[in-house]
DNA sequence: GGAACGAATTCGCTGAGGCGAATGTATACT
DNA sequence: AGTATACATTCGCCTCAGCGAATTCGTTCC
């Protein structure tokens, strides 16, 4: 949406909009997967994604009842470089790497908890459960 | 001061404060010379430059009457990367690429602008003018 | 149509940040 | 000592962002 680093850098500035990036690196995934995994509120999250794609960070797919929310590469070459290097960053935070492997066990588990058992599998996990 | 990421970003969601490091990135500069070159007034400078401080982007040195700021690099080599990346993303941007070459021109004048008269100048580029 | 569910939005409040204008502080000069 | 210079800080005002609580919207299922 915007091309300005400056409206990048403001959606960079806050820790659960970066613990919701960190989460969607491998792939787009629904909201209540982000509430179930940093454990806040659902409009909390939703009004987090809600900046990120005004910042023009994500984007957002609906399936159903379900909203799927995805990383968009930046068009610039070098912003998306920045925007790499911050994920990357990112995989040295104690929080962030919590935040992940709740994910794979969230997404694993035999039995998912009850806010996820209808809900749909992000994609690049789904191969691992069937 | 802060290993923060989220300050880090906080720190760089404003223009005036990307404006102001990415000056910073061939040396240390010393206040006047960003007054002269953003011509923005010298209280906003120092506020932008303070807020780079406290969040540990930017360190200052005193010489004389001059303060002269410059970039630290951040001690988690990750979010140097970040930084690194930042900077070279910032040099595609039009007022970055005009505020490197104003400071050029300021510093290589034979007739100096009044403000910077007797200010001393940038170690890098001091060379060039013997 | 209506109930149930997933998600988005609104409201009222609070705190942080940005600004110009004015003032304060540290150093240098004479 | 007094003035000038370079810079920092404070003040008052405003806007924006973040939050919980409540509500609304969109879709599905019966």
């Amino acid at each position: 949406m915007k091309n300005d680093p400056v409206t990048l850098f403001q959606a960079l500035g806050d820790r659960t909009r970066l613990r919701l990036l960190n989460l969607m690196t491998e792939g787009e995934l629904c909201v209540c997967y982000f509430v179930e995994i940093l454990r806040e509120s659902q409009p909390k999250i939703s009004r987090h994604l809600a900046y990120l794609r005004r910042a023009g960070v994500v984007g957002a797919r609906r399936e159903g009842k379900w909203m799927h929310y995805r990383i968009v590469r930046p068009a610039d070459p070098l912003q998306a470089r920045v925007l790499d290097c911050v994920l990357d960053a990112l995989s040295d935070d104690r929080q962030m790497r919590r935040d992940r492997l709740a994910l794979e066990r969230a997404c694993c588990a035999v039995r998912l908890p009850p806010p996820l058992q209808d809900a749909p599998k992000p994609e690049l996990l789904r191969a691992r459960t069937s």
